[in-house]
DNA sequence: GAGCAATACTTGACAAGTAAAGTATCACGA
DNA sequence: TCGTGATACTTTACTTGTCAAGTATTGCTC
């Protein structure tokens, strides 16, 4: 398949008023592209990317996590943190419980459950990330990260 | 504020198996950050990001298009442009009209209202775009714009 | 130590994305 | 011309993301 550029794609009669905002449209649309495939792939173990995410996270960490401090590490709003932790621990996958320490908080953390669903994901989900990457040099892996990690940076207007 | 990688902004203990990794979830979580304020800017005029795109869409289309067409054009599945197109007619920037020659077909067109809209909101994207690739150089929004038109050429599975 | 703001969620309400099924229309062959 | 399949939506149902408001604690200040 030919690389389509933006402009390409959406045929737009007047393309694009800057490259700026080529960018930002490519970026838009390439990141829905990838979510798409991430679901569809997670979706074999009946659990969606968001909460693939939290899953990981979880795992990531050595110990317990308070709620907020998953929502902090995903790009989510905490509300939705409390119902993905809520789906989460009906199915087992992870645990809940409330910490003397401070009794607002409520930690999280991953069931063995939890791991092995994680497992049986790690090498499809490599594969996914290595067929995206593999169409870019590792130089240009480098360049690319280094340029969303500076996006990211943008001051808030 | 400095640049935080992803792998600071998520604090894993255990950071990324492979660049690819690395680079497929900065992705995610860049174009989140984007689409966030995308959402907050067209706010002001009482629409989301995706109203935004039809109308955008429609504006930059000599003719009328049918739903079908703006579907092809953004990243969203029909039945969810059906509903925009609904709630953007409802409030008069759009209109609808059956067409003779395929009566399935729905064409959809910007209004003037809708497109004042749009002009309102031209200035504000322009700036919000500008302020992304402001941490680029051109050279490197130019590399991220074909990094990306190369990752979305990525055959499926 | 009494109040008052801040924190850490949780809940409710609503827009948006997606899949599956339904409807109307068209196109094409027998 | 009479199906038969394809096309262009539309509707329905369900999940997710987000905001606003509510609740339970905590911490800080006077």
């Amino acid at each position: 398949m030919a690389t389509r550029s933006i402009a390409d794609e959406i045929k737009q009669t007047r393309p694009f008023r800057s490259r700026s905002q080529e960018a930002a449209m490519a970026l838009l649309r390439t990141a829905n592209v990838l979510r798409r495939r991430v679901d569809a792939l997670v979706a074999a173990e009946g659990i969606t990317s968001q909460q693939y995410n939290v899953l990981r996270i979880l795992r990531g960490a050595k110990a317990p996590l308070p709620t907020m401090e998953i929502a902090e590490r995903m790009i989510d709003q905490t509300p939705g943190i409390t119902r993905h932790v809520n789906n989460l621990e009906e199915r087992g996958l992870i645990r809940r419980e409330a910490w003397a320490g401070d009794r607002r908080q409520v930690l999280c953390q991953i069931t063995p459950a939890g791991l092995r669903v994680l497992e049986r994901l790690d090498a499809p989900m490599d594969a996914l990330d290595d067929a995206f990457a593999a169409q870019l040099t590792p130089e240009q892996t480098d360049h690319l990260i280094e340029a969303l990690d500076l996006i990211r940076s943008t001051p808030d207007s």
